[in-house]
DNA sequence: CGCCAGGGCCATA
DNA sequence: TATGGCCATGGC
């Protein structure tokens, strides 16, 4: 069924080549600032960086700068916090991807869900769209769609995350595109319809 | 005006 | 383990 929804989802989509961001190190950043949070504020808060964004900045200026930096994107005092710890995890690789892909997918992973402010869906989309790791990510629209596919309503983040990985080969720009394509469709129709006329899965909504 | 958005932390039972 | 309160802005 999974493969069928990216089969259907791909073919009307194209290639989107996740993620929105001109680095890996602004894939963090936007994970975070993202949380629970509009794209479209996360985007107020990144342009407010007028350009100057990197580890090294974040690292240095002051709490109260970056707080007012980051404020459109909500929560701003914890996500302050976070962004700082996100940072800090990183130099601990000289800020670089490959020196950080030299660690296993799950040794990075337990060292990210370490980090405050570092959940489970935030450690998965920076292992698989900073690092390019293969960790499926799982979030609101994901779920949110195997709900309204009456798939399952009750597992839990790390059974729908296996439910992904075990049904799809172990591929990162797979799991790039799947995520992708899910939070394009969720955007593109309203969530709250069970039938979806123009939904590239209608073909799937028509047979529940 | 109320609802919600690409979560996660923490206290409590 | 599993709920619930809390965090905050901006679009609709």
């Amino acid at each position: 069924m999974l493969t069928k929804i990216y089969a259907l989802l791909s073919k009307h989509y194209g290639d989107l080549n996740w993620w929105p961001a001109k680095s890996p190190y602004e894939v963090m950043v936007g994970a975070i600032l993202t949380q629970n949070t509009a794209w479209t504020n996360v985007e107020k808060a990144l342009a407010n960086f007028g350009g100057k964004l990197s580890p090294p900045y974040i690292a240095k200026i002051s709490g109260e700068k970056l707080s007012e930096i980051i404020r459109p994107a909500g929560f701003f005092r914890q996500k302050t916090v976070y962004l700082k710890a996100i940072t800090k995890w990183f130099a601990k690789y000289n800020y670089s991807v490959k020196t950080a892909r030299k660690k296993s997918l799950e040794f990075l992973r337990a060292e990210l869900l370490a980090v405050k402010g570092v959940g489970a869906e935030t450690a998965d989309s920076i292992l698989l769209y900073a690092l390019n790791l293969p960790s499926f990510v799982v979030d609101a629209y994901t779920k949110r769609l195997l709900t309204r596919l009456n798939i399952t309503t009750t597992l839990k983040y790390d059974e729908l995350k296996n439910l992904f990985e075990k049904a799809l080969p172990r591929d990162v720009k797979l799991y790039n595109q799947f995520h992708a394509l899910i939070v394009m469709n969720a955007k593109e129709h309203c969530r709250k319809k069970p039938v979806c006329v123009k939904c590239p899965l209608t073909v799937i909504c028509l047979q529940q």
